[in-house]
DNA sequence: AAAGTGGGTTCCAAAAGAGAACCTGTCAAG
DNA sequence: CTTGACAGGTTCTCTTTTGGAACCCACTTT
């Protein structure tokens, strides 16, 4: 399978990772979300091969999850901010950042801690269930199909038990 | 940069991504959570080159990510099931299918939806502040260093201005 | 004895990535 | 009016990773 086909697929995973399933990508968003926005502070900062960069980039600005804006004319310079499209990656963002500082730091803790705006404190994110607002956890959810559900949509284990 | 190094960098996203950070290790994992456990299930419903898929089985039961358990012997043949840590990406993951649920699905709408089964009813994943319980969205956070914050952590975009 | 099953490994060709050099407007300094 | 710097790319070669298919192995069933 290619990756162009992904966005085909009947699974929203899938056709999310054709946009943001590569690790560059995914780390240039990170930095996105830090404030940064113009391609040499990405290079500076994420060691990232010029060219990649450039491709990954073109490819987000044209997924319409980072806007080219001109902050200057003349020559004309462009840096790239999030949409709407791409703030709204931020749980899914947060949900790995959130899973490397519980499993993959090291003894010291976390290297960055989120500070909640509205109240001041430092938070995690938690995941609530928008109908009941009680904390969900993987165990808690069962998937049936949806309105866009295909053929080969719903899970069917091969096993013969 | 070399991916092997990412588990070095001072960013719980890069850490994470050593880890999950491969189109088609999040694939596999989507699929544990949808309950397949076997070499054969992933291979028939992803469609992946078998030795890559050996390979990231193989990576993630190193990782702690899935754990593998013998379902028969003689000849011996193993499952791999997510571990508590393997589920703790839950809300990751949610956060990535309900992004493309939103943008990327096709005008019927989402492939898959999600039951709680607490209150039973259709849900979505709501990220709320572990400190106030109110709804978290980008715009909502600021980080700062924390415990583990290193010299190149913090955020320092390198334009003049 | 022959075929099937689950779970791999080995081969080759194609694609993606790393690293470095080079290009393009534009301004500012010597 | 040449030299250099700066931001943002593109082009080049070389290595690593995939995709696809074939093969292997320890059993079990027919």
């Amino acid at each position: 399978m290619r990756w162009e086909d992904l966005d085909r697929e009947h699974c929203s995973l899938a056709r999310t990772l054709s946009v943001v399933g590569d690790r560059w990508t995914l780390m240039v968003l990170r930095e996105c979300f830090l404030g940064m926005r113009r391609f040499e502070e990405f290079e500076a900062r994420l060691g990232i091969a010029r060219h990649v960069l450039a491709d990954r980039l073109k490819k987000l600005a044209e997924a319409g999850v980072l806007a080219k804006h001109a902050y200057q004319e003349r020559p004309r310079r462009e840096e790239y901010r999030l949409t709407e499209k791409g703030l709204d990656l931020y749980p899914a963002i947060l949900g790995l950042v959130q899973w490397g500082d519980r499993y993959m730091a090291g003894a010291e803790g976390a290297p960055l801690v989120r500070v909640h705006k509205t109240c001041g404190k430092v938070m995690d994110g938690v995941v609530v269930c928008s109908e009941c607002g009680e904390p969900v956890q993987a165990r808690d959810i069962r998937v049936e199909a949806g309105p866009g559900a295909g053929d080969e949509t719903l899970p069917r284990p091969v096993r013969a038990g």
